[in-house]
DNA sequence: CTTGACGTTGACGTCAACGTAAAGCAATAC
DNA sequence: GTATTGCTTTACGTTGACGTCAACGTCAAG
């Protein structure tokens, strides 16, 4: 569905900034603005924007950092990361590094998470007590 | 450690804005924003805020909040939600329904935090392969 | 060749979540 | 007394994340 470029053998398939933008579920004003940002670089033909598997790669890391409530510029220095320079030893071990502090950000958000999830059991229990305790 | 009221026996333990603030590392700013917005409401000595415990309890529940990247709006219905009238059956079926909402809305926010916490160790395996061929 | 449909670049608007500065009251410190 | 804290309100400023609008280019269809 929607497979809009010509290709035919070998072509990488490509995407508007309208088509990326429907898929996902965001105005093309948003895309842009995420490119303002540094967070995605499409390629131009001419002064059109061509959108890659790369950059809807992208994309989808870009919202389900906002869905996890990340600022857009940490996301950014994310998924930079991703592809970071990995060829020296010391680059590798810097990246190593930013993992673990992102690991650590993301377990202290999953504690958060678990214990809204279990004071939401122990609320629902009290109210379905309750419930029971009213006639009709 | 700073136990500021009288506090002599029976009599509740009170806070001012600055040790409630200092308390949960955040401004009075910040902590006033949470009062215009519905978030707190501290007793008022003539002019003054007094904090209660159960003041500190919404505002640990609202940063937790925050943690989790919920905007301040939506906090107030969660918070508020917890100290819904539920005398009445429809109040109580009401309530149990939000908590559905609520579920399924953290539950979507595990899912990407989990998704988000595999990818990275995926990349951590990849780097640290690296690493091992890399000599010396 | 004109009309859409879609693309582009500014530039300004808006809303949330505070920061910050100005100015005042009120109790303790000296 | 005055001076210093600590609290208050009022009010404007800032930052992030876009929305919105104007003005224009481009290309296939009629």
């Amino acid at each position: 569905m929607a497979t809009r470029s010509e290709a035919p053998e070998g072509t990488e398939q490509t995407w508007t900034i309208r088509e990326v933008a429907e898929e996902f579920d965001v105005t093309h004003r948003t895309v842009r603005h995420y490119e303002e940002l540094g967070l995605i670089s499409p390629e131009r033909r001419g002064t059109t924007r061509i959108y890659h598997r790369r950059d809807r790669t992208r994309l989808g890391l870009i919202l389900r950092g906002k869905r996890l409530g990340f600022p857009l510029e940490e996301i950014r220095t994310i998924i930079d990361l991703y592809d970071a320079p990995r060829g020296r030893r010391s680059q590798l071990e810097y990246v190593l590094a930013q993992i673990d502090e992102r690991r650590a950000d993301l377990e202290q958000r999953r504690r958060d998470l678990d214990d809204a999830l279990t004071e939401l059991g122990r609320f629902e229990d009290r109210c379905r007590e309750d419930l029971s305790k009213i006639p009709r």
